[in-house]
DNA sequence: CACACGTGGAA
DNA sequence: TTTCCAAGTGT
């Protein structure tokens, strides 16, 4: 229960010192991590960082905090106008699930974010690795935090790898729960501090490993740092892609403010794949048609999924 | 389980 | 220029 098979090697009180300490010293000051900072607040940072650079996170956060600075203010909201402030941060889908979040919110939890994580794994947009997050950020809870960060910090930590596998596994789940430390508000931290490090020491590219703390006990280290030799990553296309089609429509709507001609939303693109695009737009709720020919983001009778 | 889903900065 | 990849989720 304390200490698997997993984590036998592993002196776990120092190693949890150690990152603890570097994390207290080495942290960024984001703005989502101030006390005074709102469950719903933590839930914005959350879902806009899936995928998404931190860098590029930030302005658009403040913007929104300012501007919706509660659930029932984006529930208010028209969800094209919140699919428009989302700006480029890719993945438009997440702002439509975030004001349908917003609403189940206003509408089923009198307005507050829920603290139970199987509350928040309920909402649109809120799958394992954010309803963790947000409970353990936001709340404090004991919650195990698995993201791309942990996943690779715990690769090469403890089972010696380079990279972790392209799909996420139960083991690591299992050895995430084996590293919590037994202290209910260090495992809160050590949740972020890991994520942390993963961001900033034990990057993907290229590790910098004499800036880490725990580098003297890093099974990966230990073994030369041995090359990745599992299954390659997939890797996404996008020229000439729907996806990028799409992002061509989508970014046409998000700057008029007026319906747009279809032929004007991807000048120069194949028709076939223009409306296949559309479809899937409109089916995804992202998109809605004008009259005969013109389309515009959703404006507030939303439409049928 | 594999795939679709945006975007832009760094190597 | 091409490729990699970043606090994942839904189907």
């Amino acid at each position: 229960m304390v200490s698997g098979a997993r984590t036998s090697a592993l002196d776990l009180a120092s190693l949890h010192d150690e990152v603890l300490r570097w994390y207290a010293v080495s942290s960024r000051d984001l703005p989502w991590r101030e006390p005074s900072c709102s469950p719903w607040g933590v839930l914005l940072s959350e879902v806009m960082s899936q995928q998404t650079p931190l860098a590029r996170v930030e302005p658009i956060w403040r913007e929104w905090m300012a501007r919706w600075p509660t659930p029932a203010d984006l529930a208010r909201e028209s969800p094209g106008e919140v699919v428009r402030a989302w700006g480029r941060l890719g993945y438009p889908r997440r702002a439509l699930r975030l004001h349908e979040a917003a609403t189940v919110i206003a509408q089923r939890h009198d307005g507050e974010v829920p603290r139970d994580q199987t509350e928040l794994r309920a909402l649109p947009g809120i799958g394992d690795y954010t309803a963790a997050a947000v409970a353990a950020f936001a709340f404090g809870d004991r919650s195990v935090v698995v993201d791309t960060n942990v996943r690779r910090v715990q690769a090469r930590l403890v089972t010696g790898l380079a990279q972790a596998s392209p799909a996420m596994t139960r083991a690591e789940v299992a050895l995430a729960e084996d590293l919590l430390p037994d202290d209910d508000e260090d495992a809160a931290t050590w949740n972020v501090a890991v994520m942390e490090l993963g961001a900033l020491v034990c990057t993907a590219r290229a590790p910098r490993c004499e800036e880490c703390p725990v580098s003297a006990r890093c099974a990966w280290v230990l073994g030369g740092r041995p090359a990745y030799d599992g299954p390659p990553r997939r890797g996404q296309k996008w020229h000439g892609t729907d996806r990028q089609v799409r992002g061509i429509i989508v970014q046409a709507l998000r700057e008029s403010t007026e319906p747009v001609r279809r032929e004007a939303l991807a000048p120069g693109r194949d028709e076939v794949q223009v409306d296949r695009c559309l479809a899937g737009l409109v089916e995804d709720g992202l998109v809605e048609p004008v009259g005969a020919e013109h389309y515009a983001l959703p404006g507030r009778e939303e439409a049928a999924g």
